[in-house]
DNA sequence: CCAAAAGTGTTGCAATTACACCCATGC
DNA sequence: GCATGGGTGTAATTGCAACACTTTTGG
């Protein structure tokens, strides 16, 4: 995945040449959205974003660019707003209601003293496709763009509220998200290489809201022998010490 | 449902306005296509159009307009090309990448002697939301606008060859139907008020594509309670008469 | 030695699947 | 009367959920 604009993140010019210029370089009345939940063992939370110098938060979320697929641009998106990167966004819906626009943005521009033209396409009717993803926020560390007061992660419950309609959007995104524990090897990525039996299932209860058995966990995960238990147990923490598993790479993994 | 252009199918006046001021009335480089399923027992069917003097079969699709949600879109396409209406559109995927144009159209316009700007939208790229439905194909009855020359039903097995992408998008949305036939009262709608098990039985073997077993196929409908059984039986057919049912209509229904 | 976490197997229930016999009807 | 489809119940299996005791470790 090659860095879109390099390594930085949106700049307060990269803003103002997108609303001289922009008609050209994306597609008009499109934009992505992405819900990307963290996992940081045991705590499920979400990455959002505060609007600099406006009352708004949202999930990140930007425009198409003509030349890229819907996919590529989730994720570029999401890169150059909040430094974050990852390759596995996945679609769960798309919202096009007649009255879903930008008009709050026109406000925010304002206060950042940056001339936008009344009409751009921005402002007006826009239909945005919506994107999730999971990754490891213990390890990596949101940055904030030009636009931002403030992007990081918050709990899943109790979190600002959101703007536009980004509340139904994740509550959408994280059944998509649920419904894909069941796949084999889900979460992997999400976990270091070796991995304890506690910590897999720690991700999947934040997940799942719930608690699980213990024992009926691990038979689960075991059966089917995608996973391979090494010898070493970690060591360091309180308590007995847990075995280490790895999984087994010689075999697809869909993972999230 | 209000229906859309009073009555009537898109003519080639529509085709030609479309193209002079489309640009005002529709949303550019956005179009709707609608994977209608079919079910007349016992047979499954996917409904198809074949582009006029081309040899281009595809779903039915159109682009939507400024004042109008996605779904409303969705609806009023699949009426104005084939005449058929229905409120069970349901989204299934949006498709993205920088290669999906119409330009395949342009050859299409020029055939039918319709004069089109080269450059317009709809040979550009293109983002296309998927929906699907399933309906009654024997009650429904395929007309065809002005643009085709065909529009009827094909076996979902054994159906011509689908231009752009939408083989791949007919198989996401026999996927998105297969999932929904768990639903309580899935189905009911594509069944007269009164029908029988076996009928039932028709619409979900034909939906998953393999054999039920009778008793435990009337098992897991029955509980629950949202069936009814009538006195009456369908006389007539050859054999013994099955009991007729109904659905108890107390109870919400998600259905297709 | 106590508290807290991790390892391990069995049992019971619920849900699903498999399966066989009788009945009604048309030809 | 026979072939065909429809009606019904039970037995076997499977999958899932519930559950208790022992081991290890740090404090």
């Amino acid at each position: 995945m090659a860095p879109p604009h390099g390594n930085r993140l949106l700049s307060r010019k990269d803003i103002e040449q997108f609303f001289e210029r922009g008609v050209h370089t994306h597609l008009p009345g499109l934009c992505v959205i992405c819900a990307v939940f963290g996992f940081h063992d045991p705590n499920l939370s979400l990455l959002l974003a505060k609007w600099k110098g406006v009352n708004l938060w949202s999930l990140p979320g930007g425009y198409v660019l003509r030349r890229e697929s819907l996919d590529a641009a989730a994720r570029r998106v999401l890169y150059v707003h909040t430094g974050i990167r990852t390759d596995h966004l996945k679609q769960f819906r798309t919202f096009g209601g007649p009255n879903r626009t930008g008009a709050k943005l026109r406000s925010f521009y304002a206060k950042l003293g940056i001339r936008v033209p009344a009409d751009a396409w921005p402002f007006r009717r826009i239909v945005t496709v919506g994107y999730y993803a999971f990754v490891d926020s213990g390890k990596i560390r949101a940055r904030t763009d030009y636009m931002l007061d403030v992007c990081g992660w918050y709990p899943v419950n109790g979190r600002p509220r959101l703007s536009f309609n980004h509340e139904q959007a994740t509550r959408l995104a994280l059944e998509a998200l649920r419904g894909r524990l069941d796949a084999p090897a889900a979460g992997v990525s999400l976990l270091p290489k070796r991995f304890t039996m506690p910590e897999l299932q720690h991700l999947h209860e934040a997940v799942l809201g719930t608690r699980l058995d213990r024992r009926n966990f691990q038979k689960r995960m075991l059966e089917g022998g995608r996973l391979e238990r090494l010898a070493e147990r970690r060591q360091g923490g309180a308590h007995r010490a847990p075995y280490l598993y790895r999984f087994r790479s010689d075999r697809p993994q869909d993972d999230f």
